[in-house]
DNA sequence: CCTTGACCTTCCCATCATGGGAAGGACTAA
DNA sequence: TTAGTCCTTCCCATGATGGGAAGGTCAAGG
């Protein structure tokens, strides 16, 4: 089948499909004489195995250590285990930095009137020094999670 | 103060006080003769003021909202509060997906033994249609939230 | 047989916020 | 004067995704 039909069935967007070929998370597909790509069900399933990772958010790195897992039928699951578990552990270390940022955010707008007076608490909580010092130098802030 | 200072003082990288300068975020910076940029004290307040906007999630494009009801001394409270609310409701649409991804992938690594045995739910799991038909077609799915 | 429309190809560009690094000029302390 | 640290601009990279242009291919219908 073409790349529009792999496409439709496996729920990943043409333009990802090639990239994914570009980056060589998948192998080249067999092209037609015309140049075509085309596909196998097999390539499909390899498709949707990859939609269902990235929905779980892994990487493409994460994905491609996945991939090589699932086609060695040998592998030990804790090696599938010790993946999942580190991208857990990411996905909590990000669920909590957004969680410190909402709490933050909601304290703030609970004590801000909201109406057409200009005194507002939330403003104020960013101009203000609150003795933090000098901020993180980390390359990966707060913000990057989000 | 030289731009390594105010990014000192304030806990924005120099390669991000030039960016945002370029970017139109912050006004441009006075210059000495040797064309070195200077700042104030008030500088590195808005400087600081950036930087902890940016911490608490916003998007530049907020920031430059904030920075100008910042600056407007007659705005209403509940304009501030509109994009707090705004913003606040984002990062709870980001907590939810990353609780829903941690929920299944928790789920599958709770049935894998994660020993040296091939057989893996968390991989399968991957691998096996589960009925889903053709996935979301969507311009941002739930990886993009991570 | 030819046209039309839907598909395919490659190539380049944009996003968002951030950093790396090179080449060269400016300043400061010894 | 020299060494070292700062500054400047410019270009490139990230990750995963989409947009769109220019041009080739294919299938259905007149």
């Amino acid at each position: 089948m073409n790349i529009g039909e792999a496409s439709k069935a496996s729920g990943v967007s043409t333009k990802m499909i090639r990239y994914y070929e570009q980056i060589k998370l998948i192998s080249p597909a067999h092209r037609t004489e015309s140049s075509y790509r085309t596909y196998t069900d097999n390539d499909v399933h390899t498709l949707q195995f990859i939609r269902r990772a990235r929905d779980l958010g892994f990487s493409v790195e994460q994905m491609k250590a996945l991939l090589a897992l699932w086609r060695d039928r040998s592998r030990a699951s804790a090696d599938v285990k010790a993946i999942a578990l580190e991208h857990i552990a990411e996905l909590e270390r990000k669920a909590a930095a957004i969680a410190a940022m909402t709490k933050t955010l909601k304290h703030l707008a609970s004590h801000c009137h909201g109406d057409e007076r200009p005194d507002c608490p939330i403003i104020e909580g960013f101009a203000e020094t609150l003795g933090e010092g000098p901020g993180v130098p980390s390359k990966f802030g707060l913000a990057n999670v989000v």
